[in-house]
Order: C-alpha cells, then sequence, then structure tokens
RNA sequence: GGCCCCAUGGUCAAGCGGUUAAGACAUCGCCCUUUCACGGCGGUAACCCGGGUUCGAAUCCCGGUGGGGUCACCA
C-alpha cells in the first residue's frame, strides 16, 4: 500500500506552490491506490497562525483533494498534528543514541559560535568523543544539552530521487544537526522523519529544498533500522526567473485567486500542468482525468514560471462550458456586489456575459456602460466599416426614436419572456424596416442605435439584447438626451 | 564561497542518438459578425556557450556561463 502525505504548517494561507505540492501526492496516492495523508506541522510556536489548519483543511477540500487521514477526518495513524505527538520524539532519539546514530552535545551557543568565527564550516563533533560515564554526569549535574546526529566522517550517500535520478553527497559535506533542542523538543528534521516513518509515509513528496539533506534524513531511518521511503522532490513555482512565487510579494494564495473570480477546477488544472504533463500532452483535464493521467516521470526538472494569462485562459475555458445556471449560481457573488447593477435583471446579466467572462468578477467592467453613460465621448459613433458619425447619429436619432417608442409596446403586469421576446424581435424588424424606408443600411441603424444607447464601442451584446437589459423607458431616455448633446 | 539541482520560442511544455524541433497560452494577420467576445484559418518566434563521443547530437560525456536550492537549537 502506498501512502502519501502533505504536511504544511500552518503559517497562514494555503499557498499555491504548496497546493500543487499536495495536488502530486494526491494523485499519486489515487492513481497507485494509496492513501493520501495530512498532517500539520506546528512544532514552531512563533510562526503559529490562528485558524491556519482551517483554512488548509477548507481549501483542500474546495480543490477537491479529499485526504483518507488526517486532523479532521481522523485516522489509525494519527494524532496528526505534529503539536500532539510531542512524547514520541525524544525516546526515539535516545535510542538512536544508543544505536550510534546520534549523541548528547553540551556546546553552548558561544562555542558554537567561536567555532563559526574560527572559519568552521560545521559542528567539530566534540561533544561525540564523550564517555556514557561523562555524559550521565553532566545531565546529573543539569547541564543543559541537546541531542545530535552522528554522520560518518567518511564516505557519500546516494539515494535515488523519483525526478533527479541518484543523488550523491559526501557525508563530510553533512552537518550533525541537532534532532533534539535543549527544550527536551524535536527540531523540524527529526520529527518530520519520525512522523513519515510512523505514519507509514513510503512516498515523500515535497519540495526540491530537501534535496541535498535527504541523505542526512536516511541516515535517522537507517540508525533506528527502518526502511526507507521513496523521495519525489519538485523544482518550485516562480514568479519570474529569479524569484519564487511567495506569499511576500502578494503573489497569490488559493483563496485570492477564488476571490479574484477563478473556478477551483481551473486552478488545480492550471497548476497540475506547471511542472507536470501528462503522456498525451492533453491540458484541460478533470481531477479524475488527472487521476488517471499522472506518472512521476512527466514530472518537469525544472522550475516554472507562473503565468496567469494562461490560467485565465483555462478559468474562461471551464467558465464557458458551464450550464446557464450554473454560471449564475458562481457569478451570483459577484453580481450582487456590484453597485451599478442594482436594480437590472441579474439573470439576463449573467446570460449576457457568460460567454464573455474570463474571470467571475469580468462582469463589472463588461457592464460599466450601465453607469457611465451620461457623458461618454459622442466621437463613438464614427464607424469607418458603416459610415456613421455624429452627423449620421443626429439625423437619424428622431426617427428612431420614433420607431421605438411606437414599436415596442409598453410592458404590462401579465407580460412574461415570451412575451418579452416577441416585443423584441418586432422591434428588430421594425429597425430594418426604418432602414429600408431611410436608405440606411441595417448595421448603420443597429450601430447608432446601440452607441446611442450604451455610450460604449464594446458591450456584452448586440443593440437589441443592450436595449432589452436597459429597457424601454431607459432606451428612450438615454436617445433623447444623446440627441440633446447631439443638436 | 563549498555542496546539490536545473537549462528547448516571451511563458508552460513535447522530445529520451536520425523529426520540416510537436502542442498550448500570449502576440500578429485574415475570416465569421449588429459592437465585443467566442469560433475557424494562417503567421512571427526556441534547443545557453565551448569542447568532445558518434556516420549522425536538442538528446550522451566534460568544461564554462546563467539560474535555483542548501549550508539554524526555523519549518
Amino acid at each position: 500500500m502506498n501512502r502519501t502525505r502533505f504536511a504544511p504548517s500552518p503559517t497562514g494561507y494555503l499557498h499555491i506552490g504548496g497546493l500543487r505540492t499536495a495536488l502530486y501526492s494526491y494523485l499519486f496516492a489515487r492513481k497507485n491506490g494509496g492513501k493520501f495523508i495530512l498532517r500539520i506541522e506546528d512544532t514552531d510556536t512563533e510562526r503559529k497562525v490562528d485558524g491556519a489548519s482551517e483554512i488548509i483543511y477548507r481549501t483542500l477540500k474546495d480543490a477537491g483533494l479529499s485526504y483518507d487521514e488526517g486532523p479532521d477526518v481522523g485516522g489509525e495513524f494519527g494524532p496528526y498534528i505534529q503539536s500532539e505527538r510531542k512524547a514520541l520524539y525524544l525516546p526515539l532519539a535516545e535510542r538512536l543514541v544508543k544505536n550510534g546514530g546520534a549523541y548528547y552535545c553540551f556546546c553552548g551557543k558561544e562555542r558554537l559560535e567561536q567555532l563559526k568565527a574560527d572559519g568552521a564550516t560545521k559542528y567539530d563533533k566534540r561533544c561525540a568523543g564523550l564517555s556514557v560515564a561523562e555524559v550521565k554526569a553532566r545531565i546529573a549535574a543539569g547541564a543543559p544539552y541537546v541531542i545530535r546526529q552522528n554522520i560518518p566522517e567518511e564516505g557519500s550517500s546516494t539515494y535515488t530521487d523519483g525526478v533527479f535520478g541518484d543523488i550523491t553527497v559526501e557525508n563530510k559535506d553533512l552537518e550533525d544537526g541537532v534532532l533534539i533542542k535543549s527544550d527536551g523538543m524535536p527540531t523540524y528534521n527529526f520529527a518530520n522523519v519520525v512522523d513519515d516513518y510512523l505514519m507509514g509515509i513510503n512516498y515523500v513528496i515535497r519540495g526540491v529544498e530537501y534535496l541535498s539533506s535527504t541523505p542526512k534524513y536516511n541516515y535517522i531511518y537507517k540508525g533506528l533500522g527502518w526502511e526507507l521511503p521513496n523521495y519525489i522532490h519538485l523544482q518550485p513555482i516562480m514568479r519570474d526567473a529569479t524569484h519564487k512565487l511567495s506569499k511576500r510579494y502578494g503573489d497569490a494564495s488559493y483563496e485570492d485567486f477564488i476571490k479574484k473570480g477563478y473556478l477551483s477546477e481551473a486552478i488545480v488544472n492550471y497548476i497540475a500542468l506547471l511542472g507536470w504533463s501528462p503522456k498525451d500532452n492533453r491540458e484541460k483535464m478533470t481531477l479524475e482525468e488527472m487521476v488517471e493521467l499522472f506518472s512521476v516521470d512527466g514530472l518537469s526538472k525544472s522550475a516554472s514560471i507562473f503565468d496567469e494569462e494562461k490560467m485565465k485562459w483555462l478559468n474562461a475555458q471551464y467558465i464557458r462550458e458551464m450550464s446557464s445556471e450554473a454560471f449564475y449560481e458562481k457569478a451570483l457573488p459577484f453580481l450582487e456586489e456590484i453597485e451599478h447593477l442594482r436594480g437590472f435583471d441579474l439573470g439576463l446579466v449573467a446570460k449576457l456575459t457568460h460567454s464573455r467572462c474570463e474571470l467571475l468578477s469580468d462582469v463589472g467592467k463588461l457592464t460599466a456602460f450601465l453607469n457611465d453613460f451620461d457623458n461618454f465621448d459622442l466621437g463613438s459613433f464614427k464607424n469607418e466599416k458603416w459610415k456613421t458619425d455624429e452627423a449620421t447619429a443626429e439625423a437619424m436619432l428622431p426617427g428612431l426614436i420614433t420607431v421605438v417608442s411606437d414599436q415596442w409596446p409598453v410592458a404590462s403586469e401579465a407580460d412574461g419572456k415570451e412575451s418579452t421576446n416577441h416585443k423584441l424581435s418586432n422591434l428588430h424588424a421594425a429597425l430594418e424596416a426604418f432602414a429600408l424606408e431611410n436608405g440606411y443600411k441595417k448595421g448603420q441603424v443597429l450601430w447608432i442605435f446601440r452607441i446611442a444607447i450604451t455610450g460604449s464601442l464594446v458591450t456584452p451584446g448586440g443593440a437589441i439584447e443592450m436595449a432589452e437589459l436597459l429597457g424601454r423607458e431607459r432606451v428612450l431616455k438615454r436617445m433623447q438626451a444623446v440627441s440633446r448633446r447631439l443638436r
């Protein structure tokens, strides 16, 4: 049984890079019929943020990455929150000391600093030579101590990474890291290894920052007589060629993108592609399809730069394939926040903007003309293809007003949607007739009409659709106002 | 600086010794069209550099350059 895990520290919100690591771990587990586990690594009390764990749970679920075991779902390898596992580590470190894989170290801060000042690049193993009796005596005397890993001075260590292949590091380049701090608590390095082993994790999927320190971790496994896990290291997502994506620069978290109007599916789909590609080069995929297509050899060895443009494109793809009902439902929270949409038929707004949105939040700017009308540039009447300009508009408008006024009946209470559609198609026919009678081209009339009622070169729909959205009264009022401005 | 890793168009990326070096985003042009968008068609655009190995190298080896990571009683 393969078991993978995602082990974030609750330092705030879930970053997009973290989400991708979780995604790959999830895909690997699901693809191979294994289990995906969530563990919260909160041993650093300084950086701990209230509510951060909940954000992680929520985001993972929202993104569809269901975990089989975790703090809020339980499991037989718990607890899944590191701070609740405190008691586990010290005895194991002591066992490692007995096996020769670690030793007590009494060197204080001053000596460590002195070593560094003298040009040492790592701890000099001085305490590794202490006799058992001496160690006992010092501890009994109350001397503060840490437990350090005892790494061989000679030779080298090699392991095989799933994406990078064989990684070899000289042992002399490895430092005897602290396993247990002077307060009795484990360091991240130690707790991480212990927890992975105890939770049965046999595929460790994580960022490349651990690539060269993995041999150290392996010495812990070996020292305790544990079987080594397999490793899959992932290159980071970059903001540009030289900077990682990070929240320090406001590079988004998952939730920020949701707030910006991205769909969860699109975000997950896009980040899956950043650093991985399926054999058939497919781009738009559901989570299920990703599970199906996932394989480690599709993982990239180089870092990838985050390109929001492409994610936007993917988001647009997802938006377009939604049913109008689904789109309306998803867009509603955004629609309701837009001031200038008050009093308009939001269902109709959604229908008109659906195919024109890349982000759910695009509705606002697509309908801005509903608000910015009064002083629009009259030069907008100029159109080269239709050969129209302000003069054309001035000449045409009075007649146009009459047509609309006469041919577009006032809506009555009893009117339903069908009746409205009927009236609008009548209006369309009436405008065509008007064009014919007066020697205009249909396109000219529709252009003048649309500009006169929207004041905008670009609108989410044609003249008739804009008329429907604005309603008879507003359409007439706007045309009259424009006609006045043109005189 | 030592050590580890990486290097194909602006971006994501196929490619695993013989290809006219895919595809997608972006960009540009044309078509469609009652504006825009969608859609369709087409264009511009890449193997970091230098040495090898080989009949043949984007692919293998070495060196350089560039970039990233790592060298904490942080995670």
